[in-house]
DNA sequence: CTTATTTAAGATATTTTTATCCGAAATAAA
DNA sequence: TTTATTTCGGATAAAAATATCTTAAATAAG
């Protein structure tokens, strides 16, 4: 559904959103660590993130990633989705063809149509605060040992 | 949402359904050039699918491949989809997490099973015969110029 | 000012996906 | 039986996605 790298993107804003709750700021190397993800692979998403605005970088000792909560109330999933994966899973032809339309749709234009709008009304009203609130209770996960 | 591959072999299957309708039996540079898919390629998907018992295949002079009309009207989109891109789709966690159920959830566990389930009832619901038909009533179009 | 720590950015490497090529096997027709 | 046509299967190649490495830039603290 989403891209691997997508997938990382959003564990590791939840895992900085998470402690940002706590007033921690996180490095790398922990979100990576607490993600299952890549360090190396790990910093170039947070720097991808970070120039989409959607978290905040510290440089230096001390320094980290960071995301203040009035910021994570107004984040949604989407977003994350978009930096990352660009616009293919809103608008692209669940066939591939270059153009689709109601006009001339290919043979699963309607149905793909209304399935995806699901998908994206999801993504658009789920903001990242729900979720990091969810995690930060204990109610789910971001990493399976 | 599926992988190249898999569109590459839903356009071909309804190519090839469609041609059937007609009684016409098609060979592999049709299929590529009438779904705008690499040739070579086009003829490994057919193989897998074929080995599928998707479609049917016939060797040498005027054979080609083709879809009995009770075939189509069994084969769900769902079944070209697993033989192609297998089960992850369906049963693979939207955060990729290996594991992800009720008890221990990812963050977007409840709403991606969610969207996800309709996505796999439309898949399961919708019949090759049903796309091709469409297809051959000019109702919808299989490649874009 | 110097040092240690951290993110940023660019170059490079590895793996997976997508795509091609070529010879073998099957088979219809002359 | 020979030839032409077609799919099949394995080897190879190219492109894209994923992942690493290395150096630079920023900055806090001594």
């Amino acid at each position: 559904m989403f891209s691997k790298t997508c997938e990382y993107a959003i564990k590791a804003v939840l895992y900085i959103a998470t402690q940002s709750l706590n007033n921690i700021r996180v490095k790398i190397g922990d979100v990576a660590e607490n993600t299952g993800s890549p360090e190396a692979f790990t910093a170039k998403i947070l720097s991808t993130l970070t120039k989409h605005k959607l978290l905040h970088s510290i440089k230096g000792p001390y320094g980290g990633f960071e995301i203040e909560e009035k910021k994570m109330k107004q984040i949604k999933i989407s977003e994350i989705v978009y930096a990352i994966d660009g616009d293919a899973i809103y608008n692209g032809c669940g066939l591939g063809l270059n153009k689709c339309n109601a006009a001339k749709p290919c043979p699963m234009h309607d149905k793909f149509i209304k399935v995806r709008s699901e998908l994206k009304k999801m993504l658009e009203t789920t903001t990242v605060h729900e979720l990091a609130t969810k995690v930060k209770a204990g109610k789910s996960i971001l990493i399976r040992n």
